[in-house]
DNA sequence: ATGAAAGCGCTAACAT
DNA sequence: ATGTTAGCGCTTTCAT
């Protein structure tokens, strides 16, 4: 039994092909007494349009596409996994495209995808979320896109995005109400903006309770592990010691707990520390890890929702969505030793 | 200026669109001077092909399909990024497909993927890859196809492995080396038999050197953190105790070391954990993981270059490679207790 | 409410 | 070595 086209199942159901194309795409105008013979038909058949001719026809793809630009893996995943559970039931398929976002060709090898493959729409992840000049691209080819957490131009494109800089405030609180005040910072990715508003607001709640944050308690990591064991090591020989590190993301605080124990500091009798995204790492390691809950995945879903109905109606104006982030507590945080 | 097209692009170079097609498909039969002038019209237009044009007409989409069953996450991330690396040279894109591997619709879900997309080829990770069914399917519609690690009916396809209980065995052989006789073994899902293999290469070697696994030294979790630290306390009340614990894989070991924090016992003092994997979670925690470092970016690499090889001839047999995996010593291990 | 006809932009088969 | 023609299977007009 060969493939059935729009033509067998039209033959079938003893109506034009036309009204079959109105059945599967759910267009008005089909009696339901026709609506059920093509239904039949379908069935019986087994058909399923051809995606390649619909797109080619209806200069549409039913494809989205996924462009990261390799923060953590444990990041990526999360949004690929609330991507695509928008997706699926909207029958859209996903092309994942990771990319070096300081990659010269990045803009060459973003457009040939996307007019290539006749991508639907796009989603942008940090830190390409924050790249005008591919926002400004995208927009030359009039693609549709959605960005997660932009912190630029906001006004270019629907987003979603979470209270980074309220949530970092609120740890930094935290943490001085546990009566610390030497409390590290260890920054993420300068390219990744959404990381450096965790910055900013861990400054205004310092210098909002009269605490002046000195410079060798600031350190830039890269958001990986790595960076993160550095900084801590770095942090921890400035003399007085903090007695709490704050890590713009988790990773990098796996990575501080790593240098205090290799340093013999007990966590947290000697050393409170917090990171930010709760990823799994979190609460894997040991003390776990006090830290904040970014609803990543909801984002991404959220994200997908916004782009697919832009694709639906392209005259609805730009959306934007906040999802808050929440402060989990565990075992690497207490009170600051006397 | 609006998108140019292959008609375009013939008309500026002043030659037929059949000669466009050859040149931008690199088939034979082209004077250099015509393909010169060819590229040049391409170049000065900017032109792209559409995909699903070439798609519908060609009976072909460029587009490859990737459908895993949610192992861990490293698992699939790194399997994706080989796969990516792959890909991109031979200007393939990537529709990831998740899948939940015991949903009935499972079979159905999938054929619909690979019939409404026209994707070229499938790659199956585990525990997809030793699902016979779903095999067959893809026989059925004729799609070609590749596995990562598979263990059964090996002749049905195109396959990457890797030696998943030699690695094992010699893991076993090292810790008993190391004086250990009470060693614990936790299993991974026991849907994923590659990870089943980890289990033979550790009966084996224990049996070679005249011990006898006790049944309550033999554990099964689910792959997850979360089992593998409920399976180390189950391990770990057993008297006389364990001296060391072979983990199936590195989340479960992370849950071993951490169950091992919450009872008091000294890492690797008390007790030595291996795992299986070197996911990164192996060197961010501590004390640092020995484990098995598997090949897994490099096994999807390999396993899509033999999927494209297959897709471009048709013709070729079916082959098949080992790449193999390798103990990682970090301080996790170490001699007995006396 | 339904249908007929004309493409969408490409490749395949067959000329030349 | 190059060109001509006829689809691929659908959606979009535009009739009816």
């Amino acid at each position: 039994m060969t493939k059935a086209i729009i033509d067998d199942v039209a033959e079938l159901a003893g109506v034009s092909i036309k009204t079959v194309s109105r059945v599967v795409n759910n267009e008005p105008n089909v009696r339901p007494a026709m609506r059920d013979k093509v239904l039949n038909a379908i069935a019986q058949l087994d058909y399923r349009p051809n995606m390649s001719a619909r797109s080619l026809a209806g200069n549409r793809s039913y494809l989205l596409g996924l462009l990261y630009g390799t923060p953590s893996a444990h990041y990526v995943l999360d949004i690929q996994e609330g991507v695509l559970a928008t997706c699926r039931p909207q029958r859209y398929e996903l092309i994942v495209h990771p990319c070096n976002h300081q990659d010269a060709n990045l803009i060459e090898d973003i457009s040939a995808l996307v007019q290539n493959s006749r991508i639907d729409g796009v989603i942008l992840t940090p830190p390409l979320s924050d790249n005008i000049e591919l926002l400004h691209a995208l927009k030359q080819m009039s693609v549709p896109f959605v960005r997660v957490a932009p912190t630029l131009n906001k006004e270019l494109s629907a987003y979603v995005e979470t209270n980074d800089r309220d949530a970092s405030y609120e740890m930094t609180c935290k943490l001085i109400a546990l009566g610390h005040s030497r409390i590290g910072f260890i920054g993420g990715h300068p390219d990744h903006r959404a990381v450096g508003l965790r910055f900013e607001g861990y400054q205004a709640a310092m210098l909002d309770n009269k605490i002046r944050p000195a410079a060798d308690w600031i350190a830039t990591g890269d958001s990986s592990f790595d960076s993160g064991e550095r900084c801590a090591h770095q942090l921890l020989q400035v003399e007085p010691r903090p007695t709490a590190i704050f890590a713009a993301n988790d990773e990098m605080a796996a990575g501080v707990i790593l240098a205090a124990h290799q340093m013999g500091i007990d966590i947290p009798a000697d050393l409170s520390i917090a990171g930010f995204d709760d990823t799994p790492v979190a609460h894997q390691i040991w003390p776990a890890l006090t830290t904040i809950r970014q609803p990543i995945q909801d984002m991404a879903k959220n994200a997908t929702e916004l782009l697919i109905k832009q694709l639906k109606k392209s005259t609805s104006p730009l959306s934007a969505s906040m999802l808050p982030s929440l402060i989990i507590t565990r075992e690497s945080t207490g009170r600051a030793p006397q």
